[in-house]
DNA sequence: ATTTGCGTGC
């Protein structure tokens, strides 16, 4: 027994020789922590509270805090020390809610906290502008006595200036009995950092006064200060100060300067910090690296990026990351990608942030499917998608009405507690309007803790999409109410909401009310809805006359809407008129060509017909191909009018062919003046093979149980034909059809189409 | 084992 004893003894001192070697080398050592770790349970040791708290403190500092975590849970009886060791762990890891989860669970054992640990857990609610739990440490350390230990103090000061409590951190700072460096530097920078400038000169001149000398921290706070309140040149006005004052500015200084020189895009003042970091030999900081590839891509030098970025010492994340960001801000995505791809086959390790700045440039340039696979990659290569991932993805969801994977979205947020960020909030609403389902954009509205103004027109432009004014208008009355102030895209999304479902009275209303009321201007895209609304009600002279009041030059909207209305309501003249405007502002697009050729064949004119194919054709222009999908099981199946590769067509025509059978039985009669005169030859196909929204009705029929609701997504306008004959199959089927076009959604539903037949 | 400064994503 004793012999054991004795033995345990002797491995355990054995152990404690292996940690204290492991603590005195910094490099490579995480490996044998790790094996280290593994003996000491398999020899039964994992109790022995002096061995686990050092297992802790490597594991913490290796910035491995989940293991650490796990290591001190482990024990039966976690001690003050190994709390605080993690704690701290986190708090300089930025795991600030891990920090104070931790610190709960202290008190939770039992344990009172000390003038050690408190500062870690004042740093954390700092980091989380944590007043509440702030102001309650604070009362602990009052309680437990340490409140004038000057560690403790300065923390505090620190997080009542961080929390914008600038007076509370005052009143302690004043009562501190001996002030040191720490101390000043934290409420020079914070008095900076929250707004009050000149306030943060005078105090740091009255530090120098009391005998106390700036550090480098105290000046880089200062600068950093002043850079984050736009004074881009003030900063680097402090930067020379500095220098000239004996100080030499470091890497933290020149990329605390950096940044809002890029958001100003002052080009010339960040071409002269540049110079200043190769004369002063900054350039292998990779901070400044990062700050200067992001300067450069926001003042939209992307050579020069690409040159800093070259020059480069090491690959390093962040560098990267900013490369990505600043090539595809500068209408370079492709680039981006290519090189994303590179940095990921060159082993890179790639984190969240990268991934999700991939993720959004695509989603930012219409590259969804990309964005979408980007998604999927990155949860393969083990990267978790945090709160900010979510709303970068959703958009792309949105855009190709990727209901399941936008469902799936929704899910993760809030398995991962993601779900109550406004951003991630806001483009759940987006995502389920777009995709149909205005029920559930309307749940996710509710149900958000917190709204901005960008929630409340979503939901707005989401109603408005589908052509719901009256829920548009009573959204848009109880944000008045609450006292949520609208902006011009608010008012875009309840004019538009007018418009579309021909509340003349009320759009105008709105219309004059947005400056009389909130003082807005009326901007291009008022105005297309109110031409919208004019012409949705036939009254296309008045639209016309409306056009010439506009004060800006009218855009291709503006005629592309009033053409669309020459269609509706067959007026050639006004037509030829909005036509010769568009060909001229867009001579390329030959949707215009299409819209006049249909108005002439409507009455018949073809010889106009001709006149309009013979100018396409010399422009050489071809219709944009018109395709469709539609959702079935997860799987996003495109079809393309006339294509008939689909596996599923013959099907689909036969489908197709028996409701058009019941048709003509029920005494429909094809409106040819609408099908058919299609400009060109190959449209023909087109006709017999009908169009694309209709086969993706089709395919739908053919793959959901009786009853079920489909939803289409058209790259196009809907075609009129088509318009009818879903109307038919709504009221056949008994089915609810939502298809989405360019403009907006219609309903089928009993035969009758939400949007009144009129778009 | 504790306190102050920097960058990348909506």
């Amino acid at each position: 027994m004793a012999a054991t004893k004795q033995a345990q003894s002797l491995i355990n001192d054995s152990y404690r020789t292996i940690l204290i070697q492991l603590k005195s080398n910094t490099f490579n050592s995480l490996f044998r922590i790790q094996q280290t770790h593994g003996h000491i349970i398999k020899t039964g040791h994992s109790n022995d509270t002096h061995l686990i708290t050092n297992l802790l403190s490597l594991y913490s500092k290796h910035l491995r805090i989940s293991d650490a975590t796990q290591v001190l849970y482990s024990i039966t009886d976690p001690d003050i020390l190994s709390f605080s060791t993690l704690i701290s762990s986190c708090s300089t890891s930025k795991h600030f809610d891990e920090a104070l989860l931790h610190f709960r669970q202290m008190l939770k054992h039992g344990i009172l906290p000390d003038n050690v640990v408190t500062p870690s857990a004042l740093k954390a609610c700092a980091g989380l502008l944590g007043l509440k739990i702030g102001r309650q440490i604070h009362g602990l350390a009052k309680v437990c006595g340490f409140e004038s230990d000057s560690f403790v103090q300065s923390s505090l000061v620190d997080m009542y200036v961080k929390c914008g409590e600038v007076k509370d951190a005052r009143m302690l700072f004043d009562r501190m009995g001996h002030r040191n460096v720490v101390c000043w530097s934290i409420l020079v920078a914070g008095y900076a950092r929250q707004g009050y400038v000149d306030e943060a000169k005078v105090l740091f001149n009255e530090m120098r006064d009391s005998g106390v000398e700036p550090n480098l921290i105290t000046w880089n706070g200062l600068i950093a200060g002043f850079n984050y309140n736009g004074l881009a040149s003030e900063s680097v006005a402090l930067l020379h100060k500095m220098h000239l004052e004996g100080f030499k500015p470091d890497g933290t200084s020149v990329s605390s300067v950096l940044p809002m020189i890029g958001q100003l895009e002052e080009l010339k003042v960040g071409i002269q910090v540049h110079s200043y970091v190769i004369k002063q030999g900054l350039g292998l900081d990779k901070w400044v690296v990062t700050a200067l590839i992001d300067m450069y891509g926001k003042c939209g030098c992307a050579s020069e990026m690409l040159k800093v970025f070259k020059e480069m010492a090491q690959m390093d994340v962040g560098s990267c990351n900013a490369l990505v960001c600043g090539l595809s801000r500068n209408g370079r995505v492709d680039d981006a990608l290519e090189m994303f791809r590179q940095f990921k086959n060159q082993g890179l390790q790639l984190d969240v942030v990268s991934w999700t700045s991939m993720i959004a440039s695509c989603t930012q340039n219409g590259k969804d499917v990309e964005a979408l696979e980007l998604f999927r990659e990155m949860q393969v290569a083990g990267v978790k998608p945090n709160s900010v991932t979510i709303p970068c993805i959703l958009p792309a969801c949105a855009n190709i009405a990727a209901l399941m994977r936008g469902k799936a979205a929704h899910c993760f947020s809030v398995r991962r507690n993601f779900f109550y960020d406004v951003y991630v909030g806001t483009a759940l609403i987006d995502m389920y309007g777009k995709c149909g389902k205005l029920g559930d954009a309307r749940i996710c509205f509710d149900r958000m803790p917190t709204r901005n103004l960008a929630s409340w027109n979503a939901i707005m432009g989401g109603y408005a999409m589908h052509g719901k004014s009256k829920e548009a208008i009573e959204i848009f009355e109880l944000m008045k109410k609450i006292g949520q102030k609208p902006n011009f895209i608010s008012f875009t999304c309840i004019l538009s909401a007018c418009s579309q479902s021909g509340l003349a009275e009320e759009g105008w209303n709105y219309f004059k009310s947005m400056s009389v009321d909130y003082g807005i201007d009326a901007r291009i895209e008022h105005y297309t809805c109110m031409i919208t609304l004019l012409g949705r009600s036939g009254r296309i002279e008045d639209a016309f006359t409306l056009v010439k009041t506009i004060p800006y030059e009218p855009d291709a909207c503006i005629w592309g809407s009033l053409l669309s209305f020459c269609k509706v309501h067959g007026n050639v003249g006004l037509g030829e008129i909005a036509a010769k405007k568009l060909f001229k502002l867009e001579p390329d697009n030959p949707g215009n060509y299409v819209l006049l050729s249909n108005i002439y064949a409507a009455k018949g004119l073809w010889k106009e017909v001709n006149r309009v194919r013979d100018v396409m054709k010399r422009m050489g222009l071809r219709k944009n191909p018109g395709y469709s999908w539609i959702e079935l099981k997860d799987k996003v199946h495109t079809l393309l009018a006339g294509d008939r590769t689909h596996p599923q067509m013959l099907q689909i025509l036969e489908r197709l062919d028996k409701l058009n059978m019941e048709m003509v039985k029920s005494g429909y009669l094809p409106d040819t003046a609408l099908v058919l005169k299609d400009v060109e030859e190959q449209d023909k196909e087109h006709f017999l093979c009908g169009h694309s929204e209709k086969l993706a009705v089709g395919l739908g029929l053919l793959n959901t149980p009786p009853g079920t609701t489909l939803r289409v997504i058209k790259n196009l306008r809907i075609c009129g034909d088509c318009h009818v004959v879903i109307k038919f199959i709504s009221n056949f089927e008994r089915r609810e059809i939502l298809v989405r076009d360019t403009n907006r959604f219609h309903h089928f539903k009993n035969g009758v189409c939400s949007c009144g037949d009129l778009w």
